[in-house]
DNA sequence: TCATTTCTGTAGTGAACGCTACACATCGGA
DNA sequence: TCCGATGTGTAGCGTTCACTACAGAAATGA
């Protein structure tokens, strides 16, 4: 997964895998099928890892504006670990693909989807909750913050520090903050 | 180019760029040395042409916010037409890579941070004209904006409808009222 | 018209790719 | 101790990679 997650799909070879997992070939095609079906395996452990901190942020804050104050936050801590690959392996693994390859991109496109289709749910959540004003787009509300989270991953990976990634998701919040001040909540 | 901006660099073949371009490959190498310095000419290519929009919105609008909503909102028009590919090669063609080919990551790295720098001083002349507090962090104010440039180029690629590349953009936006408002300039 | 230069298409280089056949080592159960 | 099963290392499969030698076509200048 690691591996896969510094390098990307296509810039990552069986050679660096099976040298990474200290195995030979064979051993790992006695595991999985291809290459493209352990890209999935590891897809699937970085969702259930490295997805936590956004699924648990939606979960368990109480209100939406902290539960997407708490994804940024928490993501950009994660995305500029000095112990690991930097950002977020679904954003940057396959932004692009050659034709052969396209199924892998579209795979993280479709996961990038769920993403804000989640967080489209914790703000339609919020207005039934009444920490959202009704007229809130949600689906556009969703997307913006997402499209900051995915900014995240190619400002970490180009080596931003965790601090102006925070300051970054400061300036998110204040968005929030204009559109939707606590103040006019019914 | 366009081959490059849609599949990516690892993702093109030589072969690939050949029909794309109608020639064989020692007409290719005839006028380019290697595979990476053609690929260095397309994004010198792409600077000079898809960079223009942002260049003219830093350059040529009367203040910083204007500057600031030109350059999103220019650019997710540009991101979403449907005649070439979608979002910017810059931030899209080697957001990984492997090893080998990890000066190339680092090139576009690098322009990406130049974006980031041209926008600071934008920022800083704000200041200098008095529509820009000034006790604004430039460098993180910068670093935001670009942030949602480039999250707009993962969204745009993923098929995001030009309508909702603006909905962000506004949000983008509110941002700046929430933290510079007109209202508070000297 | 012809010699010279420039270009291009064919064909193929060694290396790296994803993937696998096969012999051998290792190990648990009888 | 022996046997069958499982697993691994060596070696190599066919293909594609970036890149090039070379011969013939096309274009140029006298």
């Amino acid at each position: 997964m690691e591996v896969f997650w510094e390098r990307g799909y296509e810039g990552t070879s069986i050679a660096d895998l099976t040298a990474a997992m200290g195995i030979g070939a064979p051993s790992l095609y006695a595991a999985f099928s291809c290459k493209e079906e352990l890209f999935q395996e590891a897809v699937a452990l970085y969702d259930a890892t490295e997805g936590e901190a956004t699924n648990r942020a939606l979960r368990d804050e109480p209100t939406a504006r902290s539960a997407v104050e708490a994804m940024l936050r928490d993501n950009a801590r994660n995305y500029a670990r000095a112990d690991r690959p930097t950002g977020c392996m679904i954003v940057l693994a396959a932004t692009t693909a050659s034709p052969r390859n396209d199924a892998i991109r579209a795979l993280l496109a479709a996961s990038r989807q769920r993403s804000i289709e989640a967080l489209e749910r914790r703000l339609e959540q919020g207005i039934a909750d009444g920490d959202v004003p009704a007229k809130t787009d949600t689906a556009s509300l969703a997307a913006f913050y997402v499209t900051v989270l995915e900014g995240l991953s190619i400002r970490a990976r180009d080596g931003t520090s965790q601090e102006t990634l925070d300051a970054i998701a400061d300036y998110a919040m204040a968005s929030w903050d204009a559109l939707a001040p606590p103040a006019t909540v019914a």
